[in-house]
DNA sequence: GGTTCTCTGCCGC
DNA sequence: GCGGCAGAGAACC
């Protein structure tokens, strides 16, 4: 039997010929030489690839460059060798927008890489077993199971080079109040968050919060409001790498028709979860 | 401070 | 679905 290519799959082949391009390229390539090598005029292409990714080409480019530089800046004998590595051409150049690629001065990202402390607690909770995990800069991870031994395993496959810290008398009370969360979920988070993500996560991840309990939106209608109605997928995909359960209310993210789809930490939580929240609605 | 590249809204085929 | 223009803005030199 004949079986013709898909177009879309075309396309998205396309797509992600581009992205590698990209990934490979010491420097970034030009919006016109990335639109040639997929056969498309620069204004159509660069649409094509919004679309599909949720993010423009250029962005895309300095994400990925922000992410080798995450990367050589723990490996790399120094930060300025770390810099030339990751593609920036000047070391001016990156100092000056080194806050928004790491939030903090190189050496300092270097040094937290190295030996980071994460304060975790596991507790007990109406969902099953909770695990709340905190960095110097906010909550860093809050994740639900069965038992609490994965919980943990799970968090230190998360943060390899940190150095875990249970037990910590004051830190339990940060818990008690993620477990508040979840009894009384109409109440606001305030809680500082340590969110660590790629420019289009940190995007859909602001979207959700933006989203009340006991409220839900498809994956299309928040791809619509972070401005990429084309990237629904990518926007399942950012919900599915959330490690902050409840704090960022990937649960209230449904099909379109309003059925539940999956859940980081099974769909049971989530029909819970969902349901304990739209109780609550005045 | 000028130039080049990027991005988006709008329109035509 | 695809291409193009205009105009604003960012990046670069």
């Amino acid at each position: 039997m004949h079986v013709p290519t898909a177009p879309e799959d075309a396309a998205a082949d396309k797509i992600s010929a581009a992205c590698r391009q990209i990934e490979i390229s010491e420097t970034a390539p030009s919006l016109a030489a990335l639109a040639s090598r997929c056969g498309l005029s620069p204004y159509h292409f660069h649409r094509v690839f919004k679309a599909a990714t949720g993010v423009t080409p250029k962005a895309y480019a300095a994400a990925h460059r922000s992410k080798k530089l995450r990367e050589n800046l723990i490996q790399a004998a120094s930060v300025t060798a770390a810099i030339y590595d990751s593609g920036f051409n000047s070391s001016g150049r990156f100092y000056a927008g080194t806050d928004a690629a790491l939030g903090m001065t190189p050496t300092a990202f270097r040094n937290q890489g190295a030996g980071a402390k994460i304060y975790f607690a596991v507790g007990e909770c109406r969902l099953g077993a909770i695990l709340v995990a905190q960095s110097e800069r906010g909550i860093c991870a809050i994740s639900l199971g069965d038992a609490p031994e994965p919980l943990v395993e799970a968090l230190q496959d998360q943060f390899p080079a940190a150095t875990l810290l249970g037990a910590d008398k004051k830190f339990e009370s940060t818990v008690a109040l993620v477990i508040g969360l979840i009894e009384a979920p109409a109440q606001k988070m305030t809680l500082p968050l340590d969110i660590r993500g790629t420019a289009f996560q940190q995007r859909v991840w602001q979207a959700l919060q933006k989203i009340p309990p006991g409220q839900t939106a498809s994956y299309r209608e928040v791809a619509r409001l972070i401005g990429a109605p084309g990237a629904a997928r990518a926007v399942g995909a950012a919900c599915a790498a959330n490690i902050l359960a409840l704090a960022i209310p990937c649960h209230r993210v449904v099909r379109t028709d309003g059925s539940l789809s999956g859940y980081r930490w099974g769909i049971a939580r989530k029909r819970d979860i969902l349901r304990q929240e739209q109780n609550l609605d005045p």
